[in-house]
DNA sequence: GGCGCTAGTCTAGACCCCCTAGGTAAAAAC
DNA sequence: GTTTTTACCTAGGGGGTCTAGACTAGCGCC
C-alpha cells in the first residue's frame, strides 16, 4: 500500500508516451493506471474523467509544438523563418505521431484559449510580418499556412502519398518554395 | 421474431446519419442495433467489428466525396475546375460533418486502395491539366492542394479560426484565388 | 405438404472501460 | 502523538465489444 506519487504531469507524460506508442485512442485511464501497478480508481483522485486526461495530452503537445516553433524561428526571418517553422511542425508530428493526434483533439473556448494556440497564432503572424501583407489579406494568409501544415502533415501520416515514387520530403520542400513565392506575391483583389 | 431486412448496406447508412448527427466517435454497434430495435449480437451477422463499421462509413463518405466532386468538374477547367472542385469538398465537410470525419479514418493499405482514393487523386490531376506543369511539380502541386482542402476544411470545423472577426467564406475565397496564382506561377526549381 | 437447409435473429455471458461511493492507511501538520 | 489531509483501495453499476450456441422464418425440393 506504499504510494506511488503520482501526478497530474506525471499521468500527463506517461498518457503522452503511451499515445506515441500504441496511438492517442488507446490511451484509456485502466491502461495507464496499469502502468504505474495501481486500480483505476486511483487516477481519477487526480483527473476529472478521461475526456480530461486526453484534453491534458493535447495542451502538453500543444505546448511543445509551440516552444519548438519558438526556438525554430529564433533569429530568423522571410523564408528561413517559414521553412524553419514549417520544419518544426512536421517534424513533431512525425516523431511524436501520438500527440500530434491529441493536438487535434477539439478543445471547447475556454480550454483552447487557455492553451498554447495562441502563441502558435502570433508566431505565424510574425513569420508574416517579413511578407508585409495588410489585413484583411494577413488573416487569409495565415488560415492558409495553418491549413497547409496541417493538412500535408496528417496526409503524410495517414499514407496518403505513399503510392508515388516521389518521396514526401522533396515535395515538402517544394510545398514550403511555393508558399514563399506566394507569400512575396500574394494576388491583388 | 419478424426478419428486419438488416443489410451491410442499410447499416452504414445509418451509421453515417448517426455520425452526422451525434458525431462519428458515438457511433457504436450497440446504438446503431437500438436504433434498428434489434440486439447488438445481431449487427455481427452483417459486420465483422465494430471497426469494421466504422471503415463502411469511412468508404461511404468517400465515395460520396468523390461522387460531388466529379459533378462539380463535369464540363469545368483552370479556374472554374479548382474552385468548383475546392467548394465541393468543403460544402460536403460542413453539410455532413460525421461521414467527413469519418473519412479521415486510418484506412490500411489494401483498403485504401478499394477506396475511392484514387479517383480523388485522378481528380485533382484532372485539375492540374488547365495548369500545365510537369512532373515532379504537379505531383507536388497534388499533394498541396490536397493538403490546403483538407487543412483549412479540418480547422474550420474544429473552430480554429473563430477569434477572428474576418468570416471563413472570405477567406477560404481568398484561399482559392491565392492557390489558383500560384499554380499559374509555380515557382521554378 | 412435409423435409431439410440456410440466413437472420436471439439469449447468455465473458471481458474491458468509465466512473462513483465509501473505506483506510500513509504522510504532513500541529 | 494526535489530528488532518492526501493518496490509494475495494466494491460495484453501467455501457460497449464480441463469441458461442440456440432458435425460427422462409426458401427450395421432392
Amino acid at each position: 500500500m506504499a504510494r506511488t506519487g503520482l501526478t497530474v504531469e506525471r499521468l500527463t507524460l506517461a498518457a503522452a508516451e503511451m499515445a506515441d506508442e500504441v496511438g492517442f485512442e488507446n490511451v484509456t485511464v485502466s491502461a495507464l493506471a496499469r502502468r504505474f501497478g495501481v486500480k483505476d480508481a486511483s487516477l481519477y483522485f487526480h483527473l476529472k474523467s478521461a475526456h480530461d486526461l486526453r484534453v491534458q495530452v493535447a495542451m502538453l503537445a500543444l505546448r511543445e509544438m509551440a516552444d519548438g516553433a519558438a526556438d525554430a524561428l529564433a533569429g530568423r526571418a522571410g523564408k528561413d523563418a517559414l521553412v524553419a517553422f514549417a520544419n518544426a511542425y512536421r517534424d513533431y508530428a512525425l516523431r511524436h505521431p501520438g500527440r500530434y493526434a491529441a493536438a487535434q483533439l477539439q478543445l471547447d473556448r475556454e480550454t483552447a484559449e487557455a492553451s498554447a494556440a495562441r502563441r502558435h497564432a502570433e508566431m505565424t503572424r510574425a513569420i508574416l510580418r517579413g511578407y508585409q501583407l495588410a489585413e484583411p489579406d494577413q488573416t487569409d494568409a495565415v488560415r492558409l499556412l495553418h491549413g497547409t501544415f496541417h493538412g500535408y502533415v496528417s496526409l503524410e501520416r495517414a499514407g496518403g502519398f505513399r503510392h508515388t515514387p516521389r518521396t514526401t520530403d522533396a515535395s515538402w520542400s517544394r510545398t514550403l518554395d511555393a508558399l514563399d513565392a506566394l507569400l512575396r506575391n500574394w494576388p491583388p483583389q
